[in-house]
DNA sequence: ACATTGACTTGTT
DNA sequence: CAACAAGCCAATG
């Protein structure tokens, strides 16, 4: 089922600025994009920041990807942990919090496994929209 | 309202 | 192989 993000735009708003008090995502040109196809990323499956951006429509702004992540307030029902990078590593962030660590675990937790050298496997986990899902290669 | 910074990726030098 | 620049948007001071 698809569940779309739910996003709340605060009705009468006139500016409409970030309302993230809600646990809601922010409502960007960008971010919107982002967040949905986030949402998409099957359990089990993740997706490096340039394929979320590709599939967001912004190829080559994997940055972009990240930022929108960033601004994510907590308790949000994006699966932002099935996001990693290029190299299939969580990316350590400027709040210092061992958050890459966290992400690392709630990954192992759907049946991700990482390599010893604390990479995972992209080849094998990177989440293929175009295929079924629970199809693995 | 302007300047700076921030969960990245890819191509050149 | 390593280092650097570019591309892009939003949040913060």
């Amino acid at each position: 089922m698809t569940r779309a993000v739910r996003v709340s735009q605060a009705p009468g708003t006139g500016r409409g600025r970030r309302d993230q008090s809600s646990a809601g995502p922010v409502s960007g040109r960008t971010h919107s994009p982002i967040y949905a196809v986030v949402a998409r990323i099957p359990r089990g499956r993740v997706a490096t920041y340039g394929q979320v951006a590709v599939l967001a429509g912004l190829a080559g702004q994997a940055r972009l990807v990240g930022y929108a992540l960033h601004a994510l307030p907590e308790g949000t029902r994006v699966p932002w942990h099935r996001v990693v990078n290029a190299e299939g590593r969580t990316s350590p962030r400027s709040d210092g919090m061992g958050h890459e660590r966290l992400q690392q675990l709630m990954l192992e937790r759907e049946g991700v496994r990482f390599s010893r050298d604390g990479a995972l496997p992209l080849s094998r986990y990177r989440w293929n929209p175009r295929g079924r899902p629970g199809e693995e290669p």
